[in-house]
DNA sequence: AAAAAGTCGTGATGTTTTTCACAAATTAAT
DNA sequence: ATTAATTTGTGAAAAACATCACGACTTTTT
């Protein structure tokens, strides 16, 4: 479609550089060199310098990067002009998280609908989204295309399939079931008991400089 | 410490496999081949045979991998003889998630306990965690050394400088905040912002094959 | 006006990770 | 017994990613 020429490391890191530039430009700041970035976002000064180069030469020599201009190419660069509409599956702790986490209304990605297997919480509303039944996906779903994951494990594949069918084609997958879909849509695991887990690991067996 | 030739990237899927041959080892199946493992966990199979090659000869030609014994293997590669403590800083919605997050009980890590700077929760528990004040970190933190993080983005520095002080060496951090801590600390960052915003880009950006 | 300091963009290099592809070994089928 | 089908483990190649280091240009200081 576009640019596929922009690594996957780099475009992963895309939102995080497009927060922290909205951070800046919020505080008035209007100019910023990649060695501040780094400081902030923790990437290597040069790792950023490079993958900005992917989008052509937004910066200055001597001076560094001017931080509206950089904030406007990035907001049309990750389609920050449109709102995406996402739903939510699963309104229990971690879905409920979600839906009061006010990070989200720092970029125009908006979760539109919630949807709970329980019959209790449908028809009420967490932070102004509305909860439906996951029966009624279907008439629903409508034409949102992106959905977050936060149901049981057990009831994962089943959903997803349900999912895919009603034409979803992004899902952001927090439960441990690593499901199984369609070559065309993707799906990113985000798995909160491996993420531990290999923290731990790391810390055991991969013991960092003391200074 | 260790062998430090194991790869980053094969440590951090090394939980993955571990939870999925507890599955197989549950579901009583003997024997299970790369192939197998691939489709489940849904990494290559070639990758997952290098992987566990850094152990050593672990499969059997013609054969595949024996559950038991490679379930066996992992479970002391990943120190899962002795139990990992660890504490939970905010118990907000998605503090509360991780509490009652069953999937953590399937490995031996356990969150002792959990602190939050509201006063009315203090002193209850959630899933039988004790929920402790922030201020009383220093007497109540004792041995614990690696935390999850999930407070508020405005509190996480200064928490985590804390937690630093008082000798934690492992922060699973779960807000936007990109903190800054000494060389012998490890950080995790999980943002779930940029996870979202990051797979909206990929969608729109990285079109997948129609089959 | 000149010198010093700062900073980008990028060729070149180094590192890490993934993947291919096949000999060797084992199991299963005939 | 023989043949066919599996499957590992790994050398080698490829791909992806990160970092170094420096010329070129800009800004700041003297």
């Amino acid at each position: 479609m576009d640019q596929n020429k922009i690594p996957q490391a780099t475009a992963k890191r895309l939102p995080l550089y497009y927060r922290f530039l909205n951070n800046l430009n919020q505080q008035g700041k209007r100019r910023v060199s990649s060695k501040e970035l780094s400081e902030a976002v923790k990437v290597d000064s040069a790792t950023i310098r490079r993958d900005f180069s992917y989008f052509g030469a937004l910066g200055k020599k001597g001076y560094g990067y001017n931080v509206e201009y950089l904030l406007g190419f990035f907001r049309s660069t990750l389609d920050q002009h449109e709102v995406t509409e996402v739903a939510l599956i699963g309104a229990g702790n971690l879905g409920t998280a979600f839906l009061k986490y006010s990070f989200l209304k720092n970029n125009n990605i908006r979760i539109t609908k919630a949807f709970d297997a329980d019959s209790s919480k449908v028809g009420k509303d967490i932070d102004g989204v509305p909860i439906f039944h996951v029966s009624d996906l279907e008439e629903e779903l409508e034409n949102i295309r992106v959905v977050i994951l936060t149901v049981p494990a057990s009831e994962a594949e089943e959903i997803a399939e349900k999912l895919v069918n009603l034409g979803v084609n992004g899902i952001l997958n927090f439960t441990p079931a690593r499901i199984t879909v369609p070559s065309h849509v993707r799906v990113h695991h985000i798995d909160l008991a491996v993420e531990l887990q290999s923290l731990v690991y790391f810390l055991k067996h991969y013991p960092l400089e003391k200074e």
